[in-house]
DNA sequence: TTGTAGGCGTTATCAG
DNA sequence: CTGATAACGCCTACAA
């Protein structure tokens, strides 16, 4: 008859080793905790024994028992991971320093979350950071199951998950301030998409800040949080009115593509026609082919305090609710023309 | 006595459902099996009980007796991630769509590899991706294991693993010929990391190309594959040398830093004093304000590509191993004096 | 179609 | 210090 070729192998158990060595499995077992009683010798022994056949221990049947995956679930939009990569990277360093694993979750855009919520819960997770926007009832679906919770940079009512977010109002609100006491009467705004929340605190903070200091309409565009969106659509939007003060764009890829479309499809200077304020603080932002005003979100202080704030959390799952503001800093470059200190 | 406020509720398992429902446990997991012989009157009062409870199955006690986790392991240095954060999100869609879930284990550089592997065998996981070099014995290990491997921009000499990586040396190659045949006649090299297996790749094949035309001795710098380190150890160079025809930088980072040094640092005309090329085609490199020349390496469709290699294999272990060079695209733009065609 | 029983690879609890 | 034995939560013959 026909034999496959190739069976995939069994896997080598504790048994095996318990065999090869003459010992009862649980003694084999004992050998890889620390804090149990066991005779050098014969660990030792064990230990040989298993590096010689290959042994290791099955995380997956450990977990079975001991009620812990010893992974931390992470679920991130696209637009998270290909702006902020290094909050991924920092997220799983932290996680891989205190022996836990990155079980990651990518989704679509905030809306899209349902399947990985519901993974989330099979798998099961020891825990998990959410840079999504989240349904109520799954928070308590969470909650009720004794799945610690971290919200990145979406703040949720609830008494049941911490949650650390930079201050995006307080930020726009200090844009608003700083364009305004510069002598800037006119402006526009070029947003992300609509149902971004992160997008919809900033640019609302500060049309209502300007509002509140007597400026009327700001004209306000949507986009998808790119540097191409942000450029065309800006055209788009000079097209049909006349030069503004200044430009407070929602991110920084807007921001970018906003000062692109300035100096090299319009012909204007920046800031002397035109000043341009961004968000986040990139690493682009920064070099001096745009050298754009931002302000700064520490996205890598952040990722380690919400993974921080996990384990602690785990630890002590009777924690009340924390909710961490992060202040953004003002970084002033030469994209726009603003008043002193 | 004090007693917990909160007790980590036990989690409802398919006995609890059983029992509610007046069904054994079998009958309660055969529900969520599609293939089964069950009468859909029971299924729909057995599902119907299990959403009110809200019980979901374990797939960690499932995939112990499945003997597949339906994890598949990522291994990443920061670097790729910083970099190319688009292939994080490819492959943990792709994983997403073909039911199975992404366990990403970063690592610092190519030589803090080891802990991940450890992890990568004992989860176990279904199969794996590794973007980072690998011992050769690990990678027999995987393969007595029986579990899939896809090399990802590493290429290994194996008969175990399939690897998909980009033709750097081929993409090399051509880049010092278009130099050379547009006139350029010295030339300097910034890398990467001298272990970064691409930048040798690359470097290396510019390098030797232009000796077997004649070019003697290339002027050339390791650096971290940083911008900053970039711009700052071409300002090194040239100040201790003459002005070269053309910078080849072994990625895109480097090439916005050498272009950054030349505009805003030294002063110099790009491509009128200096041809500046690098590597990868990064969205910034497209940028009117930078305008890099460089090789485009389609990401997306590589991760892709990657994914249904390793899931074709884990269907199919018996397969045998695949190399799939991709041919990089010479992107022509304004940074760079070349020849026609 | 449904129930019974054994097993996946560990850890935990007791005796010895 | 070590060895039985019972979980952990599920899947899957096999029997009814």
């Amino acid at each position: 008859m026909n034999e496959p070729s190739t069976i995939r192998p069994r896997r080598i158990t504790s048994y095996d080793v318990a065999r090869a060595a003459g010992v009862s499995q649980s003694t084999v077992s004992r050998c890889f905790k620390d804090d149990t009683k066991i005779s050098p010798k014969t660990r030792d022994h064990i230990l040989r024994i298993a590096r010689e056949m290959g042994y290791t221990r099955n995380a997956l049947a450990r977990s079975l028992i001991t009620q812990r995956s010893n992974m931390v679930g992470v679920i991130a939009t696209a637009f998270t991971i290909r702006n902020n990569p290094e909050l991924i990277y920092a997220v799983g360093d932290a996680l891989q320093n205190s022996g836990n694993s990155l079980f990651l979750m990518v989704i679509k855009d905030d809306d899209s979350i349902g399947a990985s919520l519901q993974k989330a819960v099979e798998y099961p997770l020891d825990g998990l950071i959410c840079c999504a926007q989240m349904p109520p009832d799954w928070i308590e679906q969470f909650a009720t199951r004794g799945v610690p919770l971290v919200f990145f940079n979406r703040v949720v009512e609830t008494t049941v998950a911490d949650c650390i977010a930079l201050d995006h109002a307080t930020a726009g609100q200090r844009i608003a301030d700083v364009l305004f006491e510069a002598g800037h009467r006119s402006f526009v705004c070029i947003r992300g998409p609509d149902r971004a929340p992160v997008s919809q605190l900033r640019v609302e903070a500060f049309q209502n800040r300007l509002h509140s200091l007597g400026i009327g309409t700001i004209p306000t565009l949507s986009t998808d949080f790119s540097y191409a969106e942000g450029r065309r659509s800006f055209l788009d939007l000079m097209a049909r009115m006349d030069r503004p003060d200044a430009a407070f764009c929602a991110n920084d890829q807007l921001g970018l593509g906003v000062l692109d479309a300035c100096r090299f499809d319009l012909g204007w200077q920046v800031p002397d026609d035109i000043s341009v304020i961004g968000f986040d603080d990139i690493a682009e932002a920064g070099r001096p082919s745009y050298a754009l005003t931002t302000v700064r979100q520490p996205i890598v202080d952040m990722a380690e305090t919400a993974v921080s704030m996990l384990l602690e959390r785990m630890e002590e799952p009777d924690l009340e609710a924390r909710r961490i503001m992060v202040q953004g800093e003002l970084i002033r470059r030469s994209s726009a023309r603003l008043a002193g200190t």
